[in-house]
DNA sequence: GGCATTTGTGCAAAAATTGCACATAATTTG
DNA sequence: CAAATTATGTGCAATTTTTGCACAAATGCC
């Protein structure tokens, strides 16, 4: 039923949808032939107002975004308001941000909002596709690799389980008692999960 | 039994605990003069090896990494070694690079590596502070303020779960045979936590 | 217009959780 | 150090939850 992410053999496409956005048309023309050469689907857009309706729309995987889009406006400040528009999404593409003012403080503000990774022009083609491809595989481990719309491996409960009584144990420095109060299950049951999960 | 993060009045230091690592002593005495006028404790490490021992024994809040050690060696893996290793402890310190060597290719790197933020040769000594003082409260409510030691809030298992079970409605579409699937109950079972949760 | 799938719910058997008890450790404290 | 407090591991019976199966109605699909 799915078919995301499979081969990458050569001359073969990676299959993801890469969402360009920039107010510079010939850029984005060349960006699209770049990017198309290696990957199945490239959108193309010069007016970030569109992004929600694209995002909703087609299945992006990630989106490349341009940091300056008024001319006059050259902090970034429109690449950071977009940014924060597309990550507080529900399942929000990767991003990676694009810019030709190599500002640090920039950088590093991109980061911690959520940016998967930052380039600067002009950039080396293949660089860019390794960070595209990267970005991408973070979030699809990061989301459970349900990029595709159908889920590929989900936590069960019970793996979530155990996980959170293994960090309890670990908080609690095996204090059992303090571990049960942490997880509210009782002390006992504690001792029936342990042994049914081997720890 | 802790007093963390209290009060911060006019020359009121805040009750931090900061950690320099710095091959340069000289420098090492300047940032210790500069931060102790505004946190409590300050220390000070020349030799990074020693980074783990003082991190087990003290509880520090934050560290203040130098990027880069060997003097033959500009391009920062030092410090994104040193990072990695403090990144990797149980409960890890803010970690707030400093460089003089200002690379955007490096600031994006730390970032993705856990860094929680960046400064770059020169300085300016509030701005250090205020990146030092935001690092530290971002760790504290990420870590639900257990820097001393004793767990505040831990999520419990029922509270765990109903996350997960959202979690797994909303990556399902609310199909709700799927949704048991991924979470591995029972399709009966999902009704009665969904109820009993409210969902 | 069918055929397959999903949904919501009932029911009884099976499984898990809970509270309590109890004899031993282990830890804290004066 | 000795007493007092707290934690451990386990048994047991009452209670609660989970499970599998069933079934009629709703929904989706070719």
């Amino acid at each position: 039923m799915s078919q995301t992410k499979l081969f990458a053999r050569m001359n073969e496409k990676y299959d993801y949808h890469i969402l360009v956005i920039d107010d510079n048309v010939a850029l984005l023309q060349t960006l699209k032939l770049v990017l198309g050469s290696r990957f199945k689907r490239v959108g193309v857009l010069s007016n970030p107002q569109l992004i929600s309706g694209v995002l909703n729309s087609g299945n992006v995987d990630a989106v490349l975004l341009d940091m300056n889009f008024d001319a006059r406006k050259l902090d970034g400040s429109d690449g950071l308001f977009w940014l924060d528009n597309i990550k507080s999404r529900n399942n929000p593409p990767a991003v990676v941000l694009i810019t030709a003012f190599g500002d640090i403080d920039l950088a590093v503000e991109s980061m911690k909002r959520g940016a998967d990774d930052f380039v600067t022009k002009p950039w080396d083609n293949e660089s860019l596709i390794k960070k595209l491809l990267k970005a991408i595989e973070k979030r699809n481990v990061a989301n459970g690799g349900e990029a595709a719309g159908v889920p590929a491996q989900f936590q069960t409960i019970e793996e979530a389980e155990r996980e959170k009584i293994a960090k309890a144990l670990e908080t609690a420095k095996n204090n059992m008692t303090l571990a049960a109060g942490l997880l509210g299950i009782s002390r006992r049951t504690l001792y029936n999960k342990m042994q049914k999960y081997g720890l």
